[in-house]
DNA sequence: GCGAATGATGTAAGCGCTTACATAGCGAGA
DNA sequence: TCTCGCTATGTAAGCGCTTACATCATTCGC
C-alpha cells in the first residue's frame, strides 16, 4: 500500500535507481528529471524507508543516550542540549532510561544492537571492565558524559575544582570548621568532590576533621537523595564536633540538609553557611549557593563529539573537563557580589 | 566482519531459516540443534541486525514521543512513566523534541518517516486540521497526551474539574474575590481551567469579575513561564479590583505571582491565598499549593494506548482522563488537612 | 507394514533501498 | 565522419533477515 520508489519510477518512466539518486541528491541527474520525481514524489506522498535506507547502506542516523534515572534535572538540562545540538543534524535521539546503575547494562546492551544506533552516548556510569571489554570490542562509537575513562571520548565536569571552589568560598566568608556530605563511596564525582574539598582545606591550613566527613553508604542514586542528606547533616550535628559550614556533593542532598537544620533551629547562614553542587532548578527558589554545571553546553558537546566519533572513528580519544561555576545564595552569604569570582568555563582537549 | 546469520548458519551446518527461527522463537526447530545455535552465537557474538530484521518484517520496535519544551518538568515525570511501561515491553523510545509547538510540525514529521516508528505520542499539541489528515493518511498509531482530538486515542486530565476543584478550594479557604491567571488564548487546557474556574464561583453564587482575569497573550509556552506570572498578577493588583485569592493556570507562573506578591508586599495566605496548577517539584519546596497531575500514571497509560493501538489498528478510539488532586499548601491554607478531600483518580473510557 | 500425518530443515523469494558497473546518447576534436 | 569523453540513465547484485512453500525423515494408526 505504501508507495515505493518502484511506484515513483514507473509513474516517472525511469528506473528505482534514478529515482533513489534524486533522493539521495547524487550529482548525475539532469535537472528535469530531477524537479519531476520530486513533484511526482509529492503528490504522491512517497517517502524513503528508514530501514530499507539503512539496512543498503549500512548505517542509520540514529544515536542513543543511556541515562541512569532520567527523572532528574541534571539529565533533563543536558537533554535539552542534546537535543538542540541534534536537531541540526539529522540524526535522531534513541533515550535508554535505567533504574538505576545495575540497570544500565541491559539498556546499554539493547542500544548497542546491530544496526540500532551510529553512536552511544553512556551518562554518568563509571565503566567496569567488562563494560570496555564490551564496547571496544564492538567498536562502537562510545562518548562517556559525566564520567571518565581513557580509552573513549567525554565530557564531564571538574568534581576536584568545584569542590576546592565551593569549600574556598565558604573559607572566605569566614568559615574555618567546614563540613562534607558526600555521595557514596561508589560514585567517582563525589570522591573527586571530597578531593577538591579536602585539597582546599589544606591550602588554607585547616583541619581536616574526620568527624565532621558524613559519606552516604545509600546505594539509591549514589547516596544523592533529599533523605540522605538530612540524616548525615544530622549525625553531623550529633557528634558535637563544631561546625560552621557545610560543603554538600550535590543539591538533593543539600535540600535535606536544610531542612535538618531548620528542624533543629540551626541558622543558615547565621550559624552553619551551605553550599551545595549542581544547581538544579529549585536552588535558586530556596537560596540555595551551589556550583553550577553547564549542562546545557555539556550537552551540545557530547553530541558534537559523538557525530566527530562517528566521522571519524581511529581520531584519538579527547577529553573535555567544564569548570562548573560557583553561584552564591543566601544559605553561604548575604554579598551576593562574590558569586562572579569564579566564572570562565575551561575546556581542555587531550 | 560483523556477525550475520550466515556465518552462524554455515558454522552450525544448517540453513540461515533455521537460525532465523531459532532467534524468532520459532517451535518447529529441534532442541538439540536450537541449543547448538545458541551456544554459537554466543561465542561468535552475533546479535540480529534491526534494520535488516525490521525490514523483512516490516515492523519496527521503535515508538516515538513528541514533545514541545522537553525541558519541562512535566514532561520528565511523564516520561518516567513511558519508559517504566516501555521497559516491560520491548519498545524502544524516540525522543523528538521541539522549540514550541510552531517546532512540532517537523519533528512530527521526523516521527512518521515510512518505518521510522510503530507509533507516535504526540504530547500537549492541539490538533490542526492539517495535522489530522496528515495523521490519518498514513494511518499510523497515534496517542495524544495532554491535549484532545474524538478521532485519536488520547490521555489527559481534567482541567474543567482542576479548574472548579482549585476554586472550590479557595472559596473553602474563605476568599469571594477570586482572580485567575491564565495561560494564552490558544491553550485548550488554559480555557478548561478557566471554565472550570468560572462554573465554580457561578456554583458558588460569586461574581465572575474580569477585572480579576487575567489571560497571558505571550506565545512563549502559551504563557507559561515566571515572568507572565509576575506581569499578569501585577496588573490585577494594580487595576485596583479587590481580591482576596487567585487561581494560578500553571505552577510555573504561580512562582512568578509569589514573587510579585512578596515584592509589592502582599502577604501570602492572609492577605492573597493562591492555587497553582501541575504540581512541579519546586511547589512542594515553596510550598504552592495546587493541582496535581498524575503525570507518571499518564505516561504508563499513553504507553498502554499506544501499545493497544499498534496491536488493534481498528479498535475504537478510547479517550482517558484523569483527575487532577488538590494538594493543599501553605499559599492557600494553614490547615493541611484539606489536602485529603479530592482524592481518586478517575478513568473513563468511551 | 503401508499411507498419512507430523516434525525438522532447506530453498528461495522477497522487504525497499543503494551503488558499482554497464550502456546509451551526444557534442567536440580530429 | 569517426572516435573520445562526458553525462544521464539502466541493470542487477547486494544489505541481513523473514517466511511461504517444498522436501525429507519419522512416527502413528490400523
Amino acid at each position: 500500500m505504501p508507495i515505493t520508489i518502484y511506484d515513483i519510477a514507473s509513474e516517472a518512466g525511469v528506473s528505482i535507481a534514478t529515482v533513489s539518486r534524486v533522493f539521495n541528491n547524487h550529482p548525475r541527474v539532469s535537472d528535469s528529471t530531477r524537479a519531476r520525481i520530486l513533484e511526482l514524489a509529492d503528490t504522491m506522498g512517497y517517502m524513503p524507508h528508514v530501514s530499507a535506507r539503512s539496512l543498503a547502506q549500512q548505517t542509520t542516523n540514529l544515536i542513543s543516550a543511556v541515562i541512569p534515572m532520567l527523572s532528574n534535572y541534571f539529565f533533563m538540562e543536558v537533554i535539552r542540549g542534546l537535543q538542540d545540538r541534534l536537531a541540526e543534524s539529522d540524526y535522531d535521539l534513541l533515550v535508554y532510561s535505567a533504574h538505576g546503575i545495575e540497570d544500565v547494562d541491559a539498556q546499554l546492551e539493547r542500544a548497542l544492537q546491530r544496526g540500532r544506533s551510529a553512536g552511544v552516548m553512556l551518562f554518568s556510569t563509571p565503566l567496569l571492565p567488562e563494560h570496555t571489554k564490551r564496547l571496544k570490542r564492538r567498536n562502537h562509537p562510545v562518548v562517556l558524559v559525566d564520567s571518565f575513562h581513557p580509552e573513549f571520548d567525554s565530557v564531564s565536569v571538574d568534581n576536584v575544582l568545584g569542590g576546592s571552589v565551593a569549600t574556598e568560598h565558604l573559607i572566605a566568608q569566614g568559615a574555618t570548621r567546614i563540613g562534607l556530605i558526600s555521595g557514596n563511596a561508589q560514585s567517582v564525582p563525589a570522591r573527586d568532590r571530597r578531593t577538591g574539598y579536602e585539597a582546599a582545606l589544606r591550602r588554607a591550613n585547616l583541619d581536616i576533621d574526620p568527624r565532621l566527613i558524613a559519606v552516604s553508604h545509600d546505594a539509591d542514586e549514589h547516596g544523592y537523595n533529599e533523605r540522605e542528606g538530612y540524616a548525615l547533616v544530622e549525625r553531623l550535628l550529633k557528634s558535637g564536633a563544631e561546625m560552621d559550614a557545610v560543603f554538600v556533593a550535590s543539591d538533593i542532598q543539600a535540600l535535606g540538609v536544610l531542612r535538618a537544620l531548620h528542624d533543629h533551629n540551626v541558622g543558615c547562614p547565621e550559624d552553619i553557611k551551605v553550599v551545595g553542587f549542581d544547581d538544579i532548578k529549585i536552588s535558586e527558589y530556596v537560596g540555595l549557593s551551589t556550583m553550577r554545571q553547564p549542562m546545557y553546553e555539556m550537552g551540545r558537546l557530547a553530541v558534537e563529539k559523538i557525530l566527530h566519533r562517528i566521522g571519524q572513528p581511529d581520531h584519538p580519544t579527547s577529553h573535555t573537563l567544564f569548570a562548573p561555576k560557583l553561584v552564591a545564595r543566601d544559605t553561604s552569604s548575604g554579598n551576593v557580589g562574590t558569586a562572579s569570582r569564579v566564572n570562565g568555563t575551561r575546556a581542555s582537549y587531550s
